[in-house]
DNA sequence: CCTTGACTTTGACGTTACGTCATAGTTTAT
DNA sequence: ATAAACTATGACGTAACGTCAAAGTCAAGG
């Protein structure tokens, strides 16, 4: 299957130009260039051009991708397991980001008061992650640990997409939890947002859901150490807390 | 609290130039201006910057966003809300771009077969979340508008032509459903007609539609006040004239 | 009061990753 | 055979800063 610029550039969601420009400096050839000068690409370089996309999408320059994908040592799977780590640090940047414009409105509403500081919260770490530093080594345990995870849900029975949403559920809970925490009001709008996040997040694994089993849940935590030593790992006093939210939110 | 240059920069994360540019521009300028040159930072140009920086993670460029945030009308709430649903999709992208690096690894393995344009989901949604060609002039309506499109997108990537075909679409909905509604007849040739260009409008974004589908989608328009502001706004009473229309549509 | 070092100012030019023409040749469809 | 659609190569434009240089400003210590 050969593709022409404007075929692969349809696929792939860039522009001709910019295929064009690949090639002008090098990072990108095509396979082939008929003698009208018409490019022509093919499997090799639509698996380069992922690549190439996944780099920039973390923020590398295009120089420095160059330089990646023509290095002698270059891994592909390596390459693929170091995006995911990537990635999922960026999708947490996100969480800060959305439990930010959370507080923000919250703020807006007079209930919470912002430092200067909070305000910008998710918008410093960009830092740390845009540049390349992050490529270390402690990834790829990261990685490791996500995978035993992943291999868990599926015991239960969970599906991929079903992991993905549950564990997005689970850290933006925490997240809203621990803030909610701060306000020492169980019945503010923070920790109710907290509840409403803690059912959705529950309803991934028990579709049954009912206010009688979330009500049930809430004096489990407190009642069990195991749970008790999760929560509490937030903040102490943390899982009374969310007992007596929850208490609030199924009335 | 007066923050100098460098200590707005410094909690804020963005650099020192950028200051001195966004004041260039007439986009942030300092609360004032001492003799000697130096500017100095409060309270409202702390939360503009915030708000500058929102919108530039969204994809914004710096000349929207001083029309934006100069803007009469501008609702400091409204942005928020508008933050917010807009980075739940952007993360809804990180979700696809993650299954896609994971898909990629497990088709290294050989053990599964991936297609060329699976390669490149997470990367294609992204020209209609950046672009803000579409947005026209009136910035403001339409990125409400685009949250309604986005919400359906995020089902499937679309190319610039899709996406052409379903404004199209769009449009002439909206002017069959406007006619529809002031014949008050719901069951009427008109509104049927209207249904059907939103059938056809859905199409290009959920190629499996159903007639449940379509049912649970207009009471969702009824339930869900950003999508009910969305249809009211082209007839106050309009968005359950619609429900009931789709209700005889897919009988 | 003076010095020193950290901080700030205004230019001015450079850079990245393309977008946007214009002009001209090529391929495909009817 | 001819139009319609596609592609090529310049060449210039741009957004949002980065990166100097040269010079003025401020806070603290001696």
């Amino acid at each position: 299957m050969e593709y022409t610029v404007n075929k692969l550039a349809k696929m792939s969601g860039v522009s001709a130009r910019t295929l064009r420009y690949y090639d002008e400096i090098g990072l990108l050839k095509p396979a082939r260039v008929a003698a009208s000068g018409y490019r022509f690409y093919r499997q090799t370089q639509v698996d380069m051009l992922q690549q190439v996309l996944f780099y920039k999408e973390l923020g590398f320059s295009l120089e420095d991708i160059k330089k990646l994908l023509s290095a002698p040592d270059f891994d592909r799977q390596r390459a693929f397991e170091d995006h995911l780590a990537a990635l999922q640090e960026k999708r947490e940047r996100f969480e800060t980001l959305i439990l930010n414009v959370t507080k923000s409105l919250t703020a807006l509403k007079g209930e919470i008061t912002m430092s200067d500081q909070e305000k910008f919260e998710g918008f410093k770490q960009k830092l740390l992650n845009d540049n390349e530093q992050r490529y270390g080594d402690e990834i790829r345990t990261k990685y490791g640990d996500a995978l035993v995870d992943e291999t868990y849900a599926k015991l239960k029975g969970l599906t991929k997409e079903q992991y993905a949403k549950s564990e997005r559920l689970r850290l933006e809970f925490e997240k809203t939890l621990k803030a909610a925490f701060d306000t020492e009001d169980p019945a503010g709008t923070l920790a109710q947002k907290a509840c409403d996040l803690h059912k959705q997040w529950l309803l991934v694994f028990y579709p049954r859901y009912s206010k009688e089993y979330h009500l049930g849940l809430g004096e489990i935590y407190v009642a069990d150490e195991r749970f008790r030593a999760n929560y509490d790992k937030i903040a102490p006093g943390c899982t009374e807390f969310l007992r007596d939210a929850i208490n609030i939110y199924c009335r």
